[in-house]
DNA sequence: GTATATCGTTAGTGCCACTAACGCAAGACG
DNA sequence: CGTCTTGCGTTAGTGGCACTAACGATATAC
């Protein structure tokens, strides 16, 4: 049912120096173990990331077409489409069409949404904790600072 | 022809400032970043980066089979059927039977393959710089620090 | 009032991590 | 010797994700 247990790619054995310290292999096998233990954490809960993404963003900046919830969370239209239907067969989100304009939907997080996302920053927070365990408070701080540096840095020279 | 040339999903819109700051988002954000530079890169010079790692692994430690080398590189020996077959068109690779034990095949590179990954390193020091390009060297350094922490910490707690 | 842009939606692409199962060969053991 | 297990390369397939293309319907701009 659930794939991506098991790890043994990048157990034990000896990657070459050359590889084990590249920066962009590094970043990425940290993404994927994250990653993992994040999706891990939140199928438990029956979940996925995007709709802990969509209902922050929901719940942050209020009800939202979906193109809207797109730009909010980086999620594409596309498969936004998914995203609230599964959200709004677990009751955790409507689903509206706009009178003000009916090319739109607007979502709103219902209150059972709402329970659901309390449980599921919890989680997450908890999930984070994980993720960071070897690390001290102020290495994390590093981490992240850096990282949003680099974030910052990218989404400058690509938008004017 | 090269898919994912655009970027819009992250562009200049407002994510809430918690999903901003969640770390496992941030790396997954960096990771993949860092992940197109160097694919485009890759791509600049017809490689990929499992090409670069597997030419990187019989470098270092010589001649070996594929699931030595899978070992090494961290690629599933059955996704590396594809790259050797890949480096042995391009005529990086020889792919040859092992006399010792006729299971195995023994890849070697050749005198081309060297040259070739020679060029692919030259490329990946420019693109790790692209990648971290905003950071100071100290703060590369904890970056990388911080980031082979949280590798170590991982394997350890995975294998026994 | 016709062109143009935007919205939700469907379908599909390609990459990647990962699993399953195959035929074949080697090693272990009685 | 024969059987049993284990490791090898290979093929095929799964599922998730980032991303594109195109659609009908509606709104906006000229």
């Amino acid at each position: 049912m659930i794939a991506r247990m098991t790890w043994d790619a990048m157990d034990d054995h000896h990657p070459s120096a050359r590889l084990r310290r590249l920066p962009s292999r590094m970043l990425s096998m940290v993404a994927m173990h994250a990653d993992r233990l994040v999706s891990e954490g939140l199928a438990r809960e029956d979940a996925r990331k995007w709709h802990y993404a969509a209902l922050v963003a929901l719940d942050e900046a209020g009800p939202a077409s979906q193109a809207e919830l797109s730009k909010r969370t980086g999620i594409y239209r596309s498969d936004l489409v998914a995203v609230i239907n599964e959200l709004a067969e677990r009751g955790h989100v409507e689903r509206a069409p706009d009178p003000a304009d009916r090319r739109r939907n607007v979502i709103t997080v219902t209150e059972p949404g709402r329970r659901h996302l309390r449980r599921l920053d919890k989680l997450i927070t908890e999930l984070q904790d994980d993720v960071l365990a070897p690390l001290t408070q102020p290495e994390r701080e590093q981490l992240t600072g850096v990282l949003a540096q680099i974030l910052e840095h990218h989404s400058r020279s690509r938008t004017s």
